[in-house]
DNA sequence: TAGATTGTTAATCGATTAACAATC
DNA sequence: TAGATTGTTAATCGATTAACAATC
């Protein structure tokens, strides 16, 4: 049975994969955990005690190697497969992530775009065309998808979060501002915007109660 | 000297806010630490010492008045008083703020959308016309900006940010895919959504790792 | 008043940091 | 080899949970 490994890790091994791939960008090959501690502003034994979750990734006297490391945190992080993403709602923000995946983020794929909205479906929208939701049962038996967006309004989250998992897809990228109620076995990743906000309108009054 | 509130807590407070919320909308008058752990899938302790940080809302016997300790609870958020948004990148992303905090949230108006796009200047987007991002300068002296939300594209925020910081606007909603170097006193709220669908990447990784 | 439930102190648990032996 | 730096154990710190006296 494996060790199981912190939420606080798992959320710090995105951060680790960023800066690494700024470092090979600017093509630097080896650094240690004692400067990319300074660089991002955490320990260098946290950084040692994060990667050890996973394995010995570094050499004594060296340090780490950037590409190795990268690549190794990319393949923790399951970003040596392809995950295909639907995108149920063709709004402004499901448009938005589908220009940003689609450009930016190396295996995800989107593979479609649904709306309920007659208007809209038929668009096309970088390069993918928008289908109607009618469509998502035969779509999804056709292709494999591994993830669904939730970019839907919030109220018709719930009814589509059942479909889905009828439908088999085991993961969904919810941007609707509220909880699913799913099955145990369902991977969700939460994206609230509203909190998301109010932490920083929280951050805004602390400042201004502090300056008093 | 107030006492120092973790960060832990802090990222809490809009989810009991949202809880609240919807029991007020139930019509809901009282609920006890112990009922809301349950519906919330915490621990009663845990309200209870997350709620005693900011002052005590309940009453012994009684538990809590769910207006009152929402209304508490947004004062605490800041949520009492209206923040003034600028968005700068009126492209999709931009777009969807734009209408999600316009209809969504009490205590936040967008009051500008800029661009440097000269194909969507002039434009109308819920209400609100894009201008060129080469009138910031004068909107925000005619104007009180609180937050600046960063919807451009990547390589274009570092710059912003320092523009941003000679105008006076003091805190950034940041969807910019990096880590903005700041002034202290600067207040930075991070959306990273690439970080995101790393999580729920990994998370579809481990669960393949399991079946096996 | 008796019962219920908070506010708060004490105990436990987990995460972070420090230290250092192992080793490149 | 000597110096550097990891991997890992031990110490510390902070966050969560449990317990209970205070009190409505």
């Amino acid at each position: 049975m494996s060790r199981v490994i912190s939420n606080a890790v798992i959320r710090r091994m995105p951060r680790y994969y960023r800066y690494l791939g700024e470092l090979l960008d600017r093509g630097i090959e080896r650094i240690s955990s004692n400067e990319l501690s300074h660089l991002m502003n955490v320990t260098a034994s946290q950084i040692r005690q994060d990667l050890n979750n996973f394995g010995g990734f570094g050499q004594q006297g060296y340090g780490y190697n950037v590409q190795y490391l990268y690549e190794e945190i990319g393949k923790i992080l399951g970003l040596d497969v392809t995950h295909n993403i639907v995108i149920l709602g063709a709004g402004n923000l499901g448009q938005a992530l589908a220009g940003y995946v689609q450009f930016e983020k190396k295996g995800f794929k989107i593979i479609g775009l649904f709306d309920v909205n007659k208007d809209i479906v038929g668009m096309s929208v970088r390069g993918t065309k928008v289908r109607s939701i009618d469509e998502l049962h035969d779509f999804v038996k056709e292709n494999h998808v591994d993830i669904a967006a939730f970019t839907m309004p919030k109220d018709k989250a719930e009814a589509m979060a059942k479909t889905i998992v009828n439908l088999g897809i085991k993961a969904i990228w919810n941007f609707a501002n509220m909880e699913l109620s799913l099955p145990e076995d369902i991977i969700v990743e939460n994206v609230h915007l509203s909190d998301s906000l109010m932490q920083l309108s929280y951050n805004i009054a602390k400042y201004n109660r502090e300056q008093k």
